[in-house]
DNA sequence: AAATGTTTGTTTGCCCGTTCACAAACAGCG
DNA sequence: CGCTGTTTGTGAACGGGCAAACAAACATTT
């Protein structure tokens, strides 16, 4: 069973979306049971970390056994609201944004960017089969149940669009924008920072004598 | 003067993209010095944090003063590299591959994807003014300069790539694909993970009760 | 040149996350 | 049913990074 919420570490919060994918692959594998120590093979992640995590959110598995594929896999589906689709918008249909859209991660059913805005007239219409309505008309088209936002808007433009997005009710962003912008607090702004993703690389590998790594 | 190679910590690694972008700014816009808590709300770090990034590399400041702007984008720029440029190839000319070339890193001088690759016949050609060749063809056109790659591929793909990509020379790959992959020791790979950005958003953003947060 | 005020570099303690290692718990089997 | 072998869940040790706080160093002013 679930654990009533107690204290779910920023790390562990980051890996279950791997344990997901992990288990969901295994599912559709016909593997019924697993243990830690074959996980660990599979998602690159320690043994005594996978545990540790497990645990946290209840007795998962059985000792002497492993973890029952399909108990793993309602968890985590629960945990992530899997079946409660998120209706995502993005704003900024570019090239990052219509890649986005294309993609719009089609392997999962519960992920969805329903609609996009952007400031352009000549982007205005439907990009792969989602609606772009202009940037003005924001408030208009969101419902109230819209939380979550994509962001893909020069970095100039973001502190402006981030204001209108909380004015309007939105509380969850990811964007693609370095530029750091003062929130609101019960925002919550995840910065995926490509530039300085590759930069932080090139100097690690320049810099590493000794052996390889893999970087989260 | 820049300290002998000691041991600069990860975390600090990561944020030296992020000081590096703050202090050409402000050196675009005419300011000569910048002490460590006004530096803080540029790039919202911990004054603190700051000046004990800054000091792993050195004496870079003076006390009672501040830090002379030229100073800090002299010395991040020689620990960036940023004046050997460095030729990236792409491999995997799709949506995301694309909106990358088209982009380019072009605010960075230093970074550059010179040539890309793809499987697909009709990708072939130039995009962007960059030229796509054949992947078949990448050991023909790799030269020994190049280390670094980022990769837009299908994860189905990924394993067989980054073996092809190694067995050329490369050592540093940035990827969109989450699969994990086992890499040879001097290989560095760093993932980016969309869905699982996006996913442990979701999660952080429901879960809270309390107060907004940045995550990075 | 001395006095004052400011800001750095660093020392220290703290917190979070990872890893080790093992007792307890269970499966499997005879 | 008892015995053996396996794997979990977790207490404890460890390590790394963060934040507070302060002495030393420098600028500035008188
Ligand atoms: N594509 C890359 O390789 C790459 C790399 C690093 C960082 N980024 C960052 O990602 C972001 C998007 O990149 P891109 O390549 O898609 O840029 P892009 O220029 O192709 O697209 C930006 C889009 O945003 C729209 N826009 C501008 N202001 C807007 C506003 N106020 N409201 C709504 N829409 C607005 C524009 O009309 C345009 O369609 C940028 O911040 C960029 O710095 C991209
Ligand atoms: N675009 C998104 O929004 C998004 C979101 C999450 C994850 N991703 C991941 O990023 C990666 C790229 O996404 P995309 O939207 O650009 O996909 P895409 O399908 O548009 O492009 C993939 C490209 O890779 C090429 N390719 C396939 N096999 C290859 C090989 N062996 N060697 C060289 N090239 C090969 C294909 O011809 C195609 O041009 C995928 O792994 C995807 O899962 C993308």
């Amino acid at each position: 069973m679930l654990k009533a919420r107690e204290q779910v570490s920023k790390a562990t919060i980051r890996r279950i979306p791997l344990y997901y994918r992990a288990v969901q692959q295994l599912q559709q594998q016909g593997v019924s049971r697993i243990r830690s120590d074959k996980l660990s093979e599979i998602v690159h992640i320690p043994s005594a970390t996978i545990r540790r995590d497990f645990s946290s959110f209840g007795e998962l598995g059985k000792s002497g056994y492993g973890y029952e594929v399909t108990t793993l896999v309602d968890a985590f589906g629960k945990l992530l609201d899997v079946h409660s689709k998120e209706a995502i918008i993005l704003v900024g249909v570019g090239g990052l944004g219509t890649a986005l859209m294309q993609n719009n991660f089609r392997r999962n059913p519960d992920l969805n960017i329903t609609m996009a805005f952007d400031t352009d007239p000549a982007k205005l219409g439907v990009v792969a089969g989602i609606p772009v309505y202009s940037f003005a008309t924001l408030a208009a088209h969101l419902t109230p149940a819209m939380h979550t936002a994509i962001l893909a808007v020069p970095s100039a433009s973001q502190p402006a669009v981030i204001h209108a997005l909380e004015a309007a009710g939105i509380d969850a962003i990811l964007t693609f924008a370095p530029k750091p912008v003062a929130c609101a607090p019960q925002t919550t702004i995840r910065y995926i920072d490509l530039t300085s993703e590759l930069q932080s690389l090139l100097f690690t590998a320049h810099q590493k004598v000794g052996h390889g790594a893999i970087v989260r």
